[in-house]
DNA sequence: CCATTTGCTGCACGGTGTGCAGTTCTAGCA
DNA sequence: TGCTAGAACTGCACACCGTGCAGCAAATGG
């Protein structure tokens, strides 16, 4: 049915391809059973049970539970990554207050929409699960980190003036942030970077919150505490905030 | 040693004191352990193995494991409650922007002090504990909420004409919060409220980051980037920031 | 002094992650 | 085409976990 003598030359030999299809699948099963049981679903016990396996046999794709946890994450952080860039990129890029506003709302629906992926990521992701050293998906988190420096980029003309004067060091910073922020932008100073961080934590707050039942506890219009936070956000960077209610 | 026949007028008989110092003790275990393994090692048998018991004899204080937590959680969280309101009080009453930075600082403080505690209390708490409904510590939260919007409402005149104009329904907050909030203050409108719960996620969301590993990565001094944060935050109520290095 | 209540043990059940000996199947060579 | 090395998987064991329950011992109270 296949050429195996060069299937190596085309893709990996069939038994790679049968390989890397169980350990997609794996992966698959487990993001299911979270979306369905939470984080505490994802079992190896469960996810062999579901594959017609034993969970011994997943040993031998993934070294450990954790390690499985940890790709999870970098899946899951990547898909979050790419879902509040297609929103920014969904706006013009000139109008960086609306652009500024999708990536928040964008943010806030993702966490929403996925509470198990947002506490993978941002919590405690799993009974026992310990994060490996330097993060569990730095990568998607540096995506993350310079999509909002980069809206601070764009705006920085306007906000340098209404800043508070803080003396930053570059060296306060991750060299990467800088780095991946500067796609164009020949030199941000550290205060934006600072600022991005800020940013990232500002929106972090209220959605964290309200992810781990803190905030429906007190109000029942979160979607609007949010969006009033989120237009103070962009008045604080000088630029002019859209009406309240522009869908 | 004691009137075992008319105990029970004063403070209950022997049977119920011993009772409750188990109870107690088997609190603090909880908490011990907690502090030197982390979430995941508050377990019933290993609290028991700490006071030479059995896993079972737990079951005549706590009905079940989720009742202990949550009975931790609340208490907890009341002494995140108490160590942020004393901070504020520490601060003479006129300087409503002094008491709101060290109410900050205190709550980031304290965190980081008690990342367990933490997690406890704004995190999945540990493996398989599911939240009560209604909050598992409704009225610590309550308290912390009050806090911060009575601090608001201590500068709602500087800040109201600063505030974008959202119309607010009283209806949109739990009627609680306005309760407790006034203390005094007759009726603070809605926007406040919804201005405090703002606050609230703002001081959470970098501190929720840093204490779950996520700040650390990106800058090495999360408590400037805190502190620049929270002068922002003051200088936005309309209050007059200190300078950079109060201390 | 005795009956009752209470606190606790010992054990069982089903669940978990993790290893390891042994078996089955398949890929690739002769 | 047949054969063999090795990959993939099972079955089982171990040590944990939360949770119940029968039974026993001690403290209590009349």
């Amino acid at each position: 049915m296949d050429d195996s003598g060069t299937a190596e030359r085309r893709g990996g030999t069939r038994r790679a391809r049968l390989r890397a299809e169980t350990s997609a699948e794996i992966k698959s099963v487990a993001l299911r059973l979270m979306a369905e049981g939470g984080p505490d679903a994802i079992t190896l016990r469960a996810i062999a049970r579901e594959m017609g396996m034993t969970a011994g046999a997943i040993y031998g794709y993934y070294a450990t539970r954790d390690d499985l946890i940890t790709t999870l994450i970098r899946d899951v952080y990547g898909s979050l990554a790419d879902t509040v860039e297609a929103a920014r990129d969904a706006v013009p890029a000139q109008d960086t207050a609306a652009r500024l506003l999708a990536w928040a709302e964008a943010f806030r629906g993702w966490a929403l929409a996925n509470p198990e992926g947002f506490r993978l990521v941002y919590g405690d992701p799993v009974p026992g699960y310990q994060v490996p050293e330097g993060g569990a998906a730095p990568e998607a988190e540096r995506r993350a980190c310079a999509g909002i420096i980069g809206l601070v980029a764009a705006a920085w003309n306007h906000t340098e003036p209404l800043e508070p004067h803080v003396t930053w060091d570059p060296s306060d910073f991750d060299p990467h942030l800088a780095d991946a922020a500067a796609d164009g932008l020949p030199d941000l100073p550290p205060a934006a970077l600072a600022l991005g961080l800020r940013l990232w934590g500002r929106m972090h707050g209220l959605v964290s919150l309200e992810v781990y039942g803190h905030l429906r506890t007190q109000t029942r219009a979160p979607d609007k505490v949010y969006r009033a936070e989120m237009l103070a956000l962009v008045t604080s960077l000088g630029l002019d905030a859209p009406d309240a209610a522009p869908r």
